[in-house]
DNA sequence: ATGTCGTGAAAGTCACGA
């Protein structure tokens, strides 16, 4: 399987170039973010004549998630247990929920495609309420390997946090005063490792950004941030055998300012390669 | 110039979010 995580800044504006890249690189499944549609908005059919069944969910033009598959989409479901809400000027456990999460079974994986909120400012109350909805997402992940462990989990999508100096090449992203470096969503971040699931990117691409800024030439200059994560549990690490940085993508006509992240798995060869670097140890 | 995008609502430009 041949699964990618890819935030396209608006599936509308995009969709001729996202479908494209998915049938000309083989992905089996992609996880989508920032559809900026509503569900029924959702350019359905360019993905149905390239052979890929696809799960939406949009609200509105902001955030929206998707899941496109070569093989059927099995148990959809919208946003996470416990995931929180927002509504501005409140706090509390009700409030409603964005479209920011959506889990779907495709081949016996179970894949999220999750869009983390921005946080805006280290002082705004979305920053607070990011730092939830990273804990519940954990808390999430946690719960659901405790009653199966052995199930090939992947949390992907755009996290919004670098999560090293080395993951952060943009000048105006600076930590004491803006959002995506602060130690305590580093630290949210580094929390999804003790409940299971690890980076499956990074020990076989170590270094390289997957955003860059629209704004004062970051892509030529490359001031960029690595973001965007492809999260597995032990099951689907172990069956991970190569992984890309498609950083082409964000050249060309109407780039979004993300790039899509593959993993390349053998599920049928779980736990079985020698060749590649231990993610679990 | 916070210098670029995408969206919706109102409108032939603006507010908002990133």
């Amino acid at each position: 399987m041949r699964l990618a995580t890819w935030n396209v800044n608006s599936i509308r504006a995009r969709v001729t170039r996202t479908v494209e890249f998915c049938v000309r690189e083989h992905i089996d499944v992609l996880a989508m973010q920032e559809i900026k549609c509503k569900t029924e908005q959702f350019p359905y059919a360019a993905f149905e004549e390239a052979g890929y069944h696809v799960a939406a969910h949009g609200l509105n033009q902001w955030n929206g998630v998707a899941i496109a598959s070569r093989e059927p989409i099995e148990d959809v479901e919208i946003g996470f247990p416990g995931m929180p809400g927002f509504e501005k000027g409140k706090e509390g456990p009700d409030l409603p929920q964005e479209a920011r999460a959506i889990g779907a079974t495709v081949g016996g994986v179970r894949v999220w495609s999750l869009y983390v909120p921005n946080g805006r400012g280290l002082n705004d109350p979305h920053y607070v309420y990011k730092l939830d909805w990273l804990e519940k997402l954990r808390a999430y992940a946690a719960d659901t390997l405790a009653k199966d462990p052995d199930l090939p989990l992947a949390l992907t999508g755009d996290f919004n946090i670098a999560p090293t100096d080395a993951d952060n090449g943009d000048p105006t992203v600076v930590e004491g005063a803006t959002t995506h470096v602060s130690p305590p969503e580093r630290a949210a971040f580094a929390a999804f490792e003790s409940a299971g699931l690890a980076d499956v990117v990074r020990p076989l691409i170590p270094t390289g950004y997957t955003y860059w800024d629209y704004k004062q030439l970051r892509f030529p200059r490359n001031e960029g941030l690595r973001i965007d994560f492809i999260l597995g549990s032990r099951a689907f690490a172990d069956a991970v055998q190569g992984a890309e940085i498609h950083r082409n993508e964000r050249k060309g006509e109407v780039p979004s300012d993300h790039v899509p992240v593959v993993a390349d798995l053998d599920l049928a060869d779980a736990g079985d390669d020698d060749d590649l670097p231990m993610i679990f140890g």
